[in-house]
DNA sequence: TACTAATATTAGCTGAAGGTAATATTAATG
DNA sequence: CATTAATATTACCTTCAGCTAATATTAGTA
């Protein structure tokens, strides 16, 4: 669960939120931390990069612009480390309707 | 979503998956991580403070034993904010199938 | 009541995470 | 092709989270 080093920082968790409503363009994200962190463009480019090289976000070019998109894989590694808890909440439903219910493809350890 | 901040060491998630699995006395917490971090009980007890202060952990005595055992509040608010990505690995379902289906009740912004 | 067992707390140290400032890179544009 | 716009990278600095070592606390026990 490496997932979760990533995801214990605010900016980076606030770019992922941005993120989840849509691709954005490097400078778009940089607009928005800047003005809710007030922290430089640099400190920004360097947080994306975490994001990328971690596979919470891919990227793609569009002439001089970098277009970011969150991704999948890694944030539903943390859904599935929180299914040893959900019983908490979830009392009543077995696990198998538990995994029907939310839709859930049968993966094996790791995938 | 400080929560996250919490979940961002691997010694505190270990412990919650210890004790995902029913409670367990301060020792056995010790035990379990002193053999996998190498790390001193000092440190486990401070981790087991951060985690109860944070309300991911709650406490009881039972005479010297502390027995520790893990709450669902704070790990309900994860599961909440992965909320927002779950279209990605649950296309078909709409929200509302989504919230029945996973059981979960309609909760006010934090509570 | 002295001793031990179980756990918590405190003080101090250290590495690494995340920041800034400066600079490099790359593509568009006149 | 020189310039500008958008973004990334590098080197360096600083803060603080998490560690150890030592000690305090509290309950059971001989």
């Amino acid at each position: 669960m490496r997932a979760f080093d990533i995801l214990g920082d605010p900016v980076r968790r606030r770019i992922l939120e941005l993120l989840a409503t849509g691709e954005h363009s490097s400078g778009d994200v940089v607009a928005v931390v800047q003005r809710e962190f007030g922290i430089t463009q640099s400190a920004v480019s360097q947080q994306l990069r975490i994001l990328r090289d971690a596979g919470f976000a891919s990227v793609r070019a569009d002439g001089t612009r970098r277009i970011y998109a969150v991704e999948a894989g890694r944030l539903r590694e943390v859904d599935d480390w929180l299914d040893r808890f959900r019983a908490l909440w979830l009392p009543r439903l077995d696990a198998l309707a538990t995994e029907v219910a939310r839709g859930k493809r049968k993966r094996r350890h790791q995938d």
